[in-house]
DNA sequence: TCAAAAGTGTTCCTACTACACCCATGC
DNA sequence: GCATGGGTGTAGTAGGAACACTTTTGA
């Protein structure tokens, strides 16, 4: 096709926000940059499509290559598009988000990239738009975590109810009575206790849960009012 | 920039999602594809990114060269990205959504496209991906109008209670008693009664209420229960 | 025996649900 | 005077919020 055009065309990015949960701590991963220029910025861990890839699709290639996870939750969030956003070149970044169990990941990671997790709150100055796009990314979380427990996805297959709670109160900025959450997270009917505890925060050591995958008709309404304040 | 490169370059465009409330129905406009091939079909109004434009800057561009109609509420939907969703040349799309008053809009309508209202339920055979795309924004106006008061953008600056009512019941595709609706709307604070009625539609005439601009802390999650049933 | 975290029950009150009748008007 | 749609009130109940003490155990 002739291009007389005044259309652009651009390169299409994608950028992966990673969510992870960790001593208590709401935290995302970030890569340094190898290229240059901006090279050792922190970012978030992209690519480029590639091919006849879809965003989809690139988006879990990219996050495989950095943790070497498969399967992993992955939800499209935003498309970034101004047009001085990457100095260098015009690229459009579609943004995804991915939340992962951190320990899981600790033995996959893939070393040839420079990955930390950063604390949620104490994240550094990031590459181009990216802070923005952890904004945008902590909100939708926010809302999606209020409508569907899909928190779980950041803990592993066994988590003790302090420690829900803490990720609740984590995503949510906001601080629940131990009482009320366990009597609502239990009324949805998601959890199924285990005999087992664990022990390695506290002397008396708190029972497993696991969520309950007979359960299909699940409440989860249940979380919405408690999260609802902080939308 | 020198391109020995894998990664695509693409063309961008935009598509908008726009939704009106007319006779009790919810209804989205479509145009009639000028461009060939596929001339004729059905589809969401769009354009491409040109020049500097960011994407929002394109979608509100797109919707003004429509309708005519500037400072209209648009969120970002959703990117669509496969790879040959255009047969003819690989094209992202970036889909918004736009909620209008239909009759500030009759007024301002570009003629020069084939733009018709169509039920939400009564879609035709779409272009591309474009079905999808308003499936996509009908599940999003769903949440967002269950957080907060949106859908008053699809009415006139004077509507009846019984019209908010079938607004909402026709988004959330529910059934709400008018007891309880109008009570729960008007302890928002959200409204203000005015004296003048509207006798279109019955015999007795029903109250005008119009947006509260002084209202600044509505309490606004009185909807949210009411709508939960179907998110 | 003490410190630290886990676990549990009750009361009050708000707010949701369900439900039916009267009102105003044009014809 | 009747048909049509608009408007309103109540009783029962479920569930949210607020609140404090006991339990377990390792050090």
């Amino acid at each position: 096709m002739p291009e007389p055009s005044k259309y652009i065309k651009s390169l299409i990015a994608v950028d992966c926000l990673i969510f992870g949960f960790e001593n208590q701590m709401l935290k995302v991963l970030l890569i340094k940059r190898k290229l240059k220029p901006y090279q050792n910025e922190w970012s978030l861990m992209g690519g480029f499509l590639e091919g006849e890839e879809s965003a989809d699709e690139s988006a879990s290639r990219v996050l495989k290559e950095l943790t070497g996870l498969d399967g992993i939750f992955m939800e499209q969030i935003k498309t970034f598009s101004k047009h001085n956003r990457d100095p260098t070149e015009r690229v459009i970044s579609i943004v995804y988000s991915s939340l992962i169990d951190i320990s899981k990941f600790e033995t996959q990671l893939n070393h040839e990239y420079e990955a930390r997790w950063f604390k949620i709150t104490e994240v550094p100055d990031l590459l181009f738009d990216h802070a923005e796009m952890i904004t945008a990314g902590r909100n939708h979380l926010k809302k999606k975590a209020a409508l569907q427990p899909i928190l779980f996805e950041l803990l592993a297959e066994k988590f003790t109810l302090p420690q829900i709670q803490q990720l609740y109160e984590e995503v949510f900025e906001a601080n629940f009575d131990k009482r009320n959450f366990s009597r609502k997270l239990l009324a949805s009917k998601l959890l199924k206790k285990l005999d087992e505890k664990d022990k390695s925060s506290s002397k008396k050591g708190a029972y497993y849960y696991q969520l309950d995958k007979q359960t299909n008709h699940y409440n989860f309404n249940i979380l919405l009012n408690l999260a609802y304040s902080s939308l």
